[in-house]
DNA sequence: CTTATTTCAGATTGACTGAGATTG
DNA sequence: CCAATCTCAGTCAATCTGAAATAA
């Protein structure tokens, strides 16, 4: 097991002035180990991590069409119709036609969506309260503040 | 295109008292933000994301075994090791038996794979500068420190 | 005619599980 | 015999590219 010395030693041992590898790789670190959580997690109501993802996405911004939704996770029109499809066929979003674009379909939560999603909600939630265990509340705050900026400072640039 | 005002919109949204979803989702964005702009910088030099990852593991942590990186990077041996297989068939890393335990077979960084690595550097720094153009120094530390934080905090029970 | 959205088909990456061989 | 490491074989999840149909 790595321990946090290890880790310490080996971010000194990268010399001054090439120090910016280690913010990328952390956050990737820290992704990984919410991934492997929230998978485990997910898993048990049928989901994988993709399509809990869209499916709160959704919920807090609903009339989305497949193509935005695909534009807000930072994947290809085709990658996210995958996915949505899937989440129509478990009846957990419901797919209309928009009445001023024949062409879009407007994606909602059905009732059996967020049933599902309050279900999943404690249990989604203690992994973040574990994550952020060692921090206190002014420091989880100016962590958000801080990955709000790194997400839109990235933001622009996307191959479309 | 999405806007920070409508980022802004969606927390709002998000009633208060499940605000803890957001840094989860915060993460993955952000990881996903790097994921694409470090994919199409290390592409040109025929690597992987991954491929890069595990040589800057190496070039930090000398004579790590494909099952230590693996532990360290949250994988499987076994998918660990077709990484390493890779990057040694490209010559840019070296695998040596350790003497004291045959069976183990120690990875080093080859000067080909050191020199990949520095025409690497000035591009991956360059989206860390992008990442956090808007964050100052004392941010940028605390950003850093609240991240090993988090690392720390969900590194462990992970499935062996 | 052009552009955006959706859908379908196939390819690829990166992980997984399971099984076997080797070493200590 | 057991545990760790490595390798091989097959599978799955999640993306990609390309092509086609539809609609504004």
């Amino acid at each position: 097991m790595q321990t946090v010395q290890e880790q310490d030693d080996a971010s000194a041992a990268s010399a001054a002035g090439r120090n910016n590898v280690t913010l990328l790789y952390l956050i990737k670190q820290v992704e990984l180990a919410i991934r492997a959580r929230l998978e485990s997690v997910v898993r048990e109501q049928g989901l994988t991590v993709t399509q809990y993802t869209a499916l709160t996405v959704l919920e807090r911004r609903p009339g989305l069409t497949s193509a935005e939704l695909a534009k807000n996770s930072f994947v290809r029109a085709q990658s996210m119709s995958a996915v949505t499809a899937e989440l129509e066929d478990q009846g957990l979003i419901a797919r209309k036609r928009d009445p001023s674009h024949q062409r879009r379909q407007l994606l909602t939560v059905t009732d059996s969506g967020q049933e599902l999603l309050t279900r999943l909600r404690p249990a989604v939630g203690w992994i973040e309260e574990q994550m952020v265990s060692e921090l206190n509340n002014a420091d989880v705050g100016s962590l958000r503040h801080a990955l709000q900026l790194c997400r839109f400072a990235l933001g622009g640039g996307w191959p479309h």
